[in-house]
DNA sequence: GTCTATACGGTGATAGAC
DNA sequence: GTCTATCACCGTATAGAC
């Protein structure tokens, strides 16, 4: 187990996935850590705002582990991502469909109020359009065109969480984890990304 | 311009995009709509939950206009969809990339704690889902597979606001705006949506 | 229908003992 | 480093006059 600091950050990632960051109180956060009441200022003396952009930026390493992980496990990029996707179906679905977007209400609940919270989710944000980029890129997409395809991959599973989350029910992830197999599988084999008019 | 109970719904309707449930107290919302502050307990006796799944099913409502009459202008399913999410994305510009996604902030905070919130957003984007679904099956994709098409449409779109919000730039959109219409080109020539192994 | 005043709980944050 | 007590503030909600 780790230190109260950490103890405090995991509690605090896991209350802003499941709740985003308004509604996460501090003292919510003091009892489900079990971290000592004082600490909480001790380690985090610019209070609720350091403390939430530690937990995003540990949320957003986290989450960047899994994909590269998951990514690696299978050389086709584009059976890689649906593993992934169907992987993270069973996340969000052990978690009741409550959780698997752990800073998406973060983000949108700080983009017009809070830099310092808005710079760590785009920091996530980016990090994992990378690892897709880069998979992509190994497993024979054009550079460019493999970069425009990770961010429709990105946003597309984040969409997909959104809508799980709200139907309490996987079925969206499941669906897109297919849709974009067969689409990055499609985009391998004409790697142009716009159609000529004559086609 | 509208009644008072109208201009409520109207002004709650706006934070929430810009800010989500938690971080919209009532008072900016009396402030914002220029409504007397006693006639908010009037129009909405059960309190801010009640006004807020009315500003939810306002806002599913006005987008899925939005969706519909977008959509009708051009022929094209494909060129439909891209030309919407252009025209989504010119929203988020001006709106300085602070909003554009009116309640997928509040779908996240409330999908947890609040069934008659979660029911709102969920008809919301199921009634978006479904426009999208019958734009495609009128363009001749086949029924089960337009329904899971649109699925992947909305949950893109929805994530793709996500990124350009947290970004600051609409680029995530102008990309997923080509890719979706690629996929969607793509998908209705080849409608089975799953391969099979032998090519 | 509208307005004012207020109750009451919870919030983030702080001070000072240990 | 940890803990307790407490701060000032703001949230939603309510009561009652007009």
């Amino acid at each position: 187990m780790g230190s109260t600091r950490d103890n405090i950050i995991e509690a605090t990632r896991g209350l802003l996935e499941l709740q985003g960051y308004y509604a996460t109180g501090l003292n919510q956060i003091i009892e489900q850590s079990g971290a000592p009441r004082g600490s909480l200022y001790h380690y985090f003396p610019e209070g609720k705002e350091e403390l939430t952009a530690e937990a995003v930026r540990w949320a957003g390493l986290a989450i960047l582990d899994r994909i590269r992980q998951s990514l690696a496990e299978v050389e086709d990029p584009a059976e890689a991502v649906r593993a992934f996707v169907l992987q993270l179906a069973l996340h969000v679905n052990a978690s009741s469909c409550r959780g698997g977007a752990p800073i998406t209400a973060v983000a949108l609940e700080t983009s017009g109020s809070s830099d310092r919270l808005n710079r760590a989710c785009r920091d996530a944000y980016h990090s994992w359009q990378g690892a897709v980029r880069d998979k992509l890129a190994s497993g024979g997409y054009e550079s460019e065109r493999a970069s425009r395809l990770a961010t429709h991959v990105i946003a597309t599973i984040e969409g997909a969480v959104v809508l799980a989350r709200t139907d309490r029910d996987v079925e969206a992830l499941e669906r897109v984890a297919e849709e974009l197999a067969g689409y990055l599988r499609w985009a391998k084999s004409d790697n142009k990304g716009r159609e000529g008019r004559d086609g």
